[in-house]
DNA sequence: CTGAAAGCGCTTACAG
DNA sequence: CTGAAAGCGCTTACAG
């Protein structure tokens, strides 16, 4: 019984049938305006709710995005959660959340988004085997990749302009007068940490300057390990540009700690743009991810592929922006 | 045709009846051991899914609980998020996420977890009139207020020991000499703000110290202005008690701005005790929520109220400690 | 232990 | 525009 009352209750109280019922709170079919006054007086008499499941099951379509996710503690993506599910929501979707501990997720991971028939996935900085997506490809669930992409474009993917981006950052330090850079890379079987360690080296090496790579795992303990571990060889770079922020930020108190002036002695450059850059402590410089697009385009397509599946893939880029800010 | 295949499916390959299907991937029936591995190879083969909707549907439960979250810019709550996440999971439960903006949930806000039949809701950072709970106990659908609690107890809460926290932390800070207090409140209409505030003031007035309140929001923002505010009068205090964690960090950074020596001059105390706290650039002083706990043993009751409900209220409160660090 | 059948609460052709 | 009926994919008494 649900929660207590069914479309068969509201019909027999506005004394319709319960197609009449079903036709008022489904939409899109024609119903006398005398017929849904009535059904609609009955429906909040009773509290009548419909029925979600039984609607799914139906029209074999679920109102549920599933949405799995990583990384959970860099503040980035909590506020891409945040987005995600008022944006769903404005469109009547829920969120199912799930929380991976795998940089590329398991079987294990999205069985329940399969359970529950989702309408469509979206897999945030976690990467997925080819094998498991021909799974969603078999049901033809929407699948995107937020903040991550694959060499081969199997999939949708939506990031920001990860390799102009750190060209940019590049050329924005060397114009700065910094001669010797060091790239802090983030978890290195990551998309977004190869491309923006390309764009860098790219410009870096045009230049024909020297530079340095140290291999971390973007997290803040991370950075600041990096840093100490740099210093120790008494070598003081002119710029670090960290992957992103909460690295940055353990960059930055690294260098305190050592009584290295920023951006007097060395500058340093983040990447994302989350609210603690703005905080005065840091101030940090950095690239912004603009997370409102981001979501925005893939709802589109999410939308788009709801309504009438293709399985379109590529790789969508939203531009950000440098935030300068007091480390350069 | 959900995910293309269904238990009919099964059963023929299988040469057995839908209602074997059935018992062999439900659980709880007899079925013989033969009759279950010819069930078991031709889901296999098939790649057989059973469909969560009809089950929920026919059984009247769903395996979903609804997670409503306010604060998620406060990084004790994608922390909550995770934790519950990986605790129901365990248990074949999912988490439908939703994300207000108010500090008394709304019925939009939970409008959608009516829909899907929830097993359960818990309510983080937020509050819910007792008009809206009707709904729930109507429904039966236990409720859980976590690090919130109601006056009357008309809830079953689970939070952290905050009077007797905050009365520690007062004695504590009088033994390090302080006397001349100030606490920080977060939004003073949440119950955790309010016993904060209590249970030191409490300390602080039986020794007859002199104290101060003032009010912010939980916000590192709330933090920074409210010290910077507090030391444009001209006024240094002996000690701060910050509402969280969060707040305390631009306490640290307003200070610091002000080349007030920490602990030397002023002491520090936050609470929660996030991954930050620990942070070498603030290394906070602050009261342990034992976040874990807390989640077990809200699971615990959601788990029983699902099997039997009893609409049973209370508030639970899980000790938690103090950490000791470098800013008292 | 097993199968046939009813039924969960809906949507949706199909007639009228 | 509206109602009666079929059916979505399951679980679960009921018989055997």
């Amino acid at each position: 019984m649900s929660n207590g009352v069914n479309a068969k209750d509201v019909a027999r109280l506005a004394g319709v049938s319960q197609s009449s019922v079903s036709r008022v709170f489904f939409g899109g079919a024609s119903v006398s305006e005398k017929t849904r006054q009535k059904v609609l007086a009955a429906a909040e008499e009773l509290g009548y709710i419909p029925n979600e499941f039984a609607r799914s099951l139906i029209t074999n379509k679920s109102k549920i995005i599933g949405l799995v996710m990583k990384g959970i503690k860099n503040p980035f993506y909590p506020q891409v959660l945040k987005e995600f599910t008022v944006a769903f929501k404005k469109l009547g979707y829920s969120i199912l959340f799930v929380h991976t501990n795998h940089d590329e997720i398991q079987k294990e991971d999205v069985k329940m988004l399969l359970h529950y028939n989702v309408a469509g996935v979206i897999i945030t900085d976690a990467a997925l085997s080819l094998n498991l997506s021909e799974d969603f490809k078999k049901f033809k669930i929407p699948l995107v990749l937020f903040n991550r992409k694959v060499e081969k474009q199997e999939f949708f993917s939506v990031c920001t302009n990860n390799l102009e981006a750190s060209r940019q950052i590049a050329e924005f330090l060397i114009q700065k007068g910094c001669t010797d850079m060091v790239y802090i890379s983030g978890d290195r079987n990551t998309s977004t940490s190869l491309e923006r360690e390309k764009g860098f080296f790219e410009v870096v090496e045009k230049h024909q300057l020297p530079y340095e790579r140290y291999d971390s795992d973007y997290s803040y303990q991370g950075g600041y390990d990096t840093t100490r571990l740099i210093l120790k060889k008494g070598r003081i770079p002119s710029a670090f540009f960290v992957a992103n922020d909460i690295m940055s930020f353990g960059v930055l108190d690294a260098l305190r700690e050592h009584s290295i002036e920023v951006p007097g002695q060395v500058k340093v450059v983040g990447f994302d743009n989350i609210d603690m850059a703005s905080w005065p402590i840091y101030n940090l410089t950095t690239w912004e991810q603009p997370i409102s697009e981001m979501v925005d385009e893939t709802v589109e397509y999410m939308l788009a592929e709801i309504e009438e599946y293709t399985g379109a893939t590529g790789n969508v880029e939203i531009r950000g922006k440098l935030i300068k800010r007091k480390t350069t």
